[in-house]
DNA sequence: ACCAGGGCTTTACCATGCAAAGCGTCCTGA
DNA sequence: TCAGGACGCTTTGCATGGTAAAGCCCTGGT
């Protein structure tokens, strides 16, 4: 496709939000993703869902989603015999998490640099244009 | 109903990626706000679905959305009887734009500060567990 | 007059997030 | 010993939201 002219920061024209995973470029994930990456030992369901303030099912839903996409291990046994959850990252989820991370410190620095450059733009602006 | 004593939705507001803006919290409009902060007077709609890779459709969707949520100013004109689409970050999204950068700034730091704490080992989290 | 094509909008579909309900187990008290 | 409630999760149902495809209206060429 056509490489427009201007602002590419990152190379091929392609802007560094482009790199962010789906998967984990999500409020809720993004949390226990970081919740996780401080514990490489696990964390209990419970203390999961305390840290990042989630409903039951809504961690439920989103470890199953991360347990599917291969970010995290999820060990299901009991204690007592009550069931007793403990996640913890894998290695490629810890390896990705950190890319994840690294992009979106690109992210940012793309940002605050199209701020920064405050480039007046295109010619021929309001000419006979309306608001919406 | 009120079924009581689940989820205590208290204490939330742990963690940077709490302030993340939904609106603002998307690839596509990530990119479209991105490339419109470069662009402070404005940016034809066909620039901006070439710098953002977006269809036609895509695109639309996305303004009207940043549009109904007072980020951007949509003016629609005609240029030789055609119609001709200026899109401009209004002050306001001008300023939750970076706001927004501003708590990835933050979000980054947590997560590179929690990958580095690095927690010592409980050891035999593990006991009597079996891998999912 | 017709067709191609530009410049958007609308539609239709499907993935996904989320809260409420469900399920099995344990614990307490009567 | 048998409610009834509390844990610890999973499943269900719904609403939101992203995206590709189709549609619409215009104009310029032939």
């Amino acid at each position: 496709m056509a490489r427009s002219n201007k602002t590419p920061i990152t190379d091929g024209g392609r802007f560094a939000y482009d790199g962010l995973e789906r998967i984990i470029h999500e409020k809720a994930r993004l949390g226990i993703l970081t919740s996780l990456v401080a514990h490489p030992n696990g964390l209990l369901f419970n203390e999961l869902k305390d840290l990042c303030s989630l409903t039951d099912g809504n961690l439920s839903r989103h470890l199953q989603v991360l347990h599917e996409a291969g970010l995290v291990e999820v060990w299901k046994g009991l204690h007592k015999n009550r069931p007793q959850t403990l996640c913890r990252l894998t290695d490629e989820g810890n390896r990705r998490f950190l890319e994840y991370i690294n992009v979106l410190e690109n992210v940012v620095a793309d940002a605050l640099a199209a701020a920064r450059s405050d480039k007046a733009s295109s010619p021929s602006l309001t000419d006979g244009l309306t608001p919406a």
